[in-house]
DNA sequence: TGCAAATGACTGACCAGTCAGTTATATAAG
DNA sequence: CTTATATAACTGACTGGTCAGTCATTTGCA
């Protein structure tokens, strides 16, 4: 799976070889439909395990944070710019992004598995912070937006662009965007 | 180029076939290769050309901007939102994620006409409007993040998601994006 | 009548998926 | 421990179908 991770991403699902994923993987092509009936079952599979493990994740940190959100809050940050920051991470992402025109199913299992979740994540937190007083009361989806939607754009500058990046830097990302995020850029006087 | 585009975007650059975007464009396939040499040929005149009036757009906006650089920013986000809204538009951006890993000199192109000079104008009407004292000094780069960021996620999230959207509404997604990314989230004694 | 624009049947290359055959491993018998 | 047998894991040459790109022919227009 992970070498049909990387043939996917550099080639493209439909450029990439069955071939030339069964040889990264060190098996024949043939051994590769011993385990995958085909090449979409592979990219479906692939997608699925890829998965799993966050959804569990997000649910693990909403039940978590509830005590604490802005902690909860601040550690979000830092793992999403972390794990962000891998190109071997944002692989998958990037790959639901490229195939979600030909694969609307594989699209739709991404957002309700994935992205629904950890937005649920998130803005319940944020919720439980404005009850404690710690946060202001704002659009929750709009809060949430702001949280992850400029880590979002800074890891498709960095693997898709490949543009110059901060990502390289994960702490110094997070310091400012909280530092954003908590009091905007409005000057007071 | 906009029947090719959009069976770039439905089926995937590989899995799209001459033959249908000829037909869509009311062309026979023979036809097609009267004006572009290849298929390749073609995904990359169809970038330039979307490509070509945003450069200019962006740099319209930094020069004529600098005098009133809130309301120049007021009006992006609000044009972002709009144009994002549109799915022919997302298109592109979209297009030139699921090719870079096959054709990085899109990407490259991408960058350095759209993105880098985007952010360029982007950066130099916020470091305005810190000169005038209208936003506190924050790093640009951040602020710029903050400020795209939020718009490019609720792109993503409507158009290749196909999740439930406030983009229908954007008057109210730029209203609620520009409260959090002016006055921050956090609360005040 | 002449010329440019356009057509679509055709070809050569490519590749997903198959399957007859091979190798490796486990089990049983001597 | 060795040899024989059964079974599972794996291989890669092959096939059928697909499609980018070509070009002999037709269409439309001045």
């Amino acid at each position: 799976m992970d070498a049909a991770l990387a043939e996917f991403t550099e080639r493209g699902f439909e450029a990439a070889r069955m071939e030339d994923i069964a040889k990264r993987a060190g098996i024949s092509k043939g051994g590769v439909y011993l385990y995958f009936p085909s090449k979409t079952a592979l990219l479906e599979a692939l997608i699925e395990a890829k998965v799993t493990p966050l959804a569990r994740l997000a649910q693990t940190i909403a039940a978590n944070g509830a005590n604490d959100p802005m902690a909860a809050l601040r550690m979000i940050a830092a793992a999403a710019a972390h794990r962000l920051g891998d190109g071997k991470v944002f692989a998958v992402p990037r790959l639901v992004i490229s195939v979600s025109g030909r694969f609307p199913e594989i699209a739709e299992y991404y957002r309700v598995h994935v992205v629904e979740l950890a937005r649920g994540a998130l803005e319940s937190l944020i919720q439980a912070a404005m009850a404690k007083g710690a946060l202001r009361r704002v659009d929750p989806q709009a809060a949430a937006r702001a949280f992850i939607g400029p880590i979002l754009f800074e890891a498709l500058w960095t693997h898709v662009l490949r543009g110059k990046s901060v990502l390289s830097d994960p702490e110094k990302l997070v310091q400012h965007h909280f530092d954003v995020w908590l009091n905007g850029v409005e000057h007071r006087a």
